[in-house]
DNA sequence: TCCATTATGTTAAAATTTGTTAACAAGCGG
DNA sequence: CCGCTTGTTAACAAATTTTAACATAATGGA
């Protein structure tokens, strides 16, 4: 177990052998994998468990890999490579004109892909930061759901709700000022917000619980006249 | 009509029939297009004016394909496409594990490159910092998104918000004049900007941390009654 | 429920950052 | 070399943040 949670990827793919063949894969690459033979069963499955990545076969029954494609491009810039049993160049480039990140073709190497499919993961970091649950960063691991924060050593550390919402809003907005008024708003959920000075004082102890040196803050940086910033080295 | 600059795309390659080929394809396609034969002609290219897009062949004299993906990725996260005569596997695989975005085998398809490229774009552009992050001068390390400045021999260089701020612009647009009203607006965060002098009080406290002596600048540069430019040696 | 404990919010003094000013130095054209 | 303009520097004032101390609210157990 890794502690984070792994990017989700959908695999589009009616043949059961290859379909499970990259399944197991990339799930012993750490990722969460999911199947799907067709186009709505892929559609039912994004549905409840929205994805990082798509992994499509351009040939399938029914709604085919380019027009899957056209339709989750219109909707997300979710990362999405095709797959393909020809090598003809339309083909390809009618793909990857079509928004597909990426085009391989049968026979691929596995290697390769899951090079590819990283460096397209790490393209799209920013927009996964805003449903991420889990993140590590600077020695810590900080879990949204659970409302845990823990050091690398396992020791955990206690953050109260107040801190913890503050951390959470700056880990998904990482090197993004957020003005004091944002983080209260984060804070608070009532009616009558407190003083937006009251997001100094939760950064502050969110620094002594942080920070090695809360005086000279590396993880949680002031913006002068702005806000805070998650400055740390994230994951 | 986009009524944005276009994007800019540097081409290593050292054989100069491609390059030029290469260059006016992209050019009649709306991008503005530097070619550079050696690695070092690029990074001086780079230094003045920052790109979205590498074009880089794998096999050049000297530095190579490989060690200038690794190079830059460690600084950017700009786009980097690898064009190669092989078609080698492994070749394939070492660049992409290396951060490159994209391997294309000569011969290509113009169009699929050109396909390949608006994706990338797409993607770079969508994140904030598609452009340098990472600069290395003067025996200074100056890291935008993490705000920091350390000295080469590890020892960080506390900067306040504004200096941060003029030292980024100045980074940004290296050898290049900056006006004082330039450099205030990125400074200020006010309805009523301050005046434009603040910016030399500001220049002479960054001087003081940056330069050995401030009395006789090396790095801020005086341009007399137009701003400052920054004349460091970058990277 | 009441009490003890913890969390949240407020305030004020201290410290830091930012902005202004003025005296002086340096650059530039005649 | 003079006189004007522009840049440098230091000192100071204003604004903002940090820090600590404390008041109030919420929570959980007896």
């Amino acid at each position: 177990m890794r502690g984070i949670a792994p990017p989700h990827i959908v695999i589009i793919e009616d043949e059961p052998v290859t379909r499970a063949t990259l399944t197991s894969y990339l799930d012993s690459n750490g990722y969460r994998v999911t199947g799907a033979a067709s186009a709505p069963r892929a559609e039912e499955i994004l549905a409840r468990d929205p994805a990082d990545l798509l992994l499509i076969d351009v040939n399938l029954e029914g709604k085919d890999g380019l027009q899957i494609t056209r339709e989750q491009r219109a909707l997300s810039e979710i990362g999405i490579i095709l797959i393909s049993g020809r090598t003809d160049d339309v083909d390809r480039i009618v793909g990857l004109e079509m928004g597909a990140d990426d085009y391989v073709c049968k026979p691929f190497n596995r290697r390769e892909l899951l090079a590819r499919i990283k460096n397209i993961l790490r393209r799209t970091t920013a927009l996964r930061h805003l449903r991420r649950t889990v993140f590590r960063f600077e020695g810590f691991t900080f879990d949204v759901n659970k409302r845990q924060l823990t050091r690398s050593d396992g020791e955990p550390v206690r953050l109260t709700r107040a801190e913890y919402e503050v951390l959470a809003q700056l880990l998904r907005h990482p090197a993004e000022v957020q003005s004091r008024e944002k983080l209260v708003a984060c804070v608070t959920h009532r009616q009558d917000s407190p003083e937006p000075r009251t997001v100094d004082v939760l950064v502050r102890r969110l620094r002594k619980k942080l920070e090695d040196d809360p005086g000279a803050p590396q993880i949680i940086t002031t913006s002068h006249g702005e806000g805070y910033i998650f400055t740390g080295r994230l994951q």
